[in-house]
DNA sequence: TGTTCATATCGAGGTACTCCGAAACAGCGG
DNA sequence: CCGCTGTTTCGGAGTACCTCGATATGAACA
């Protein structure tokens, strides 16, 4: 009569909108959907910052931003500020977990 | 900028909640969890009826009804119907496939 | 045919999600 | 310190989800 996981359960309402499981795809290989040129940063090392998410997935700023934070806050990515730009990675360990989670429960 | 699968990002929206990732769990193992004595039908062959699943959750029966038939427009679940009761049991070769698509978008 | 039981569907109240623009916050450069 | 730029947070409008009770359907059985 357990619940499940309530973190497996934040993971997947964090997945179940496809915006946000693009952006997690996109981040999968930076730098083959970001522009290079305008890397303040090495996006293996920190990631990509929000104005090129924001670019290429067309919606506010405001709307990106709510996004990834909730993406965050599921653990799927971590955020990095460096300067005025805060980078978003993915957190392949979590996802790992939550695959694995996943795998366990269903 | 293609958009991720639609048929994913709707197993993900049925499972991003706790009670029908319960139903799914629990339908893992029928004999595990629900009472044999009342069962019409084999469990592994047709799955549970919904009075049953409906009495372990606690949830009113339309709600449940409801659930298991969001489960099955997910391809989550197969419904059969034996005599007045519908079973639902798991569709383990379509769970594979979302897993596996969940795998390669993620 | 009428009744009864199991399930599905409908309608509704409350809550959460989606997306926006506006405003607040945070790092810079001058 | 001021303004500029990137980002976050806030407030709101529309939509979808959660859950229920009431009602409708469908199958069995007297």
């Amino acid at each position: 009569m357990i619940a499940p996981d309530p973190d497996l359960v934040r993971a997947l309402r964090a997945l179940a909108n496809p915006i946000r499981l693009q952006l997690l795809s996109w981040l999968r290989e930076p730098e083959r959907h970001f522009p290079l040129e305008g890397a303040i940063a090495d996006p293996a090392e920190v990631g990509v910052c929000v104005s090129h998410i924001q670019t290429k997935a067309g919606l506010a700023q405001s709307t990106v931003s709510a996004y990834l934070a909730e993406l965050q806050r599921a653990g799927l990515v971590q955020a990095t500020r460096v300067g005025k730009w805060t980078h978003y990675k993915r957190d392949e360990r979590r996802i790992a977990q939550i695959v694995a989670a996943l795998g366990r429960t269903l």
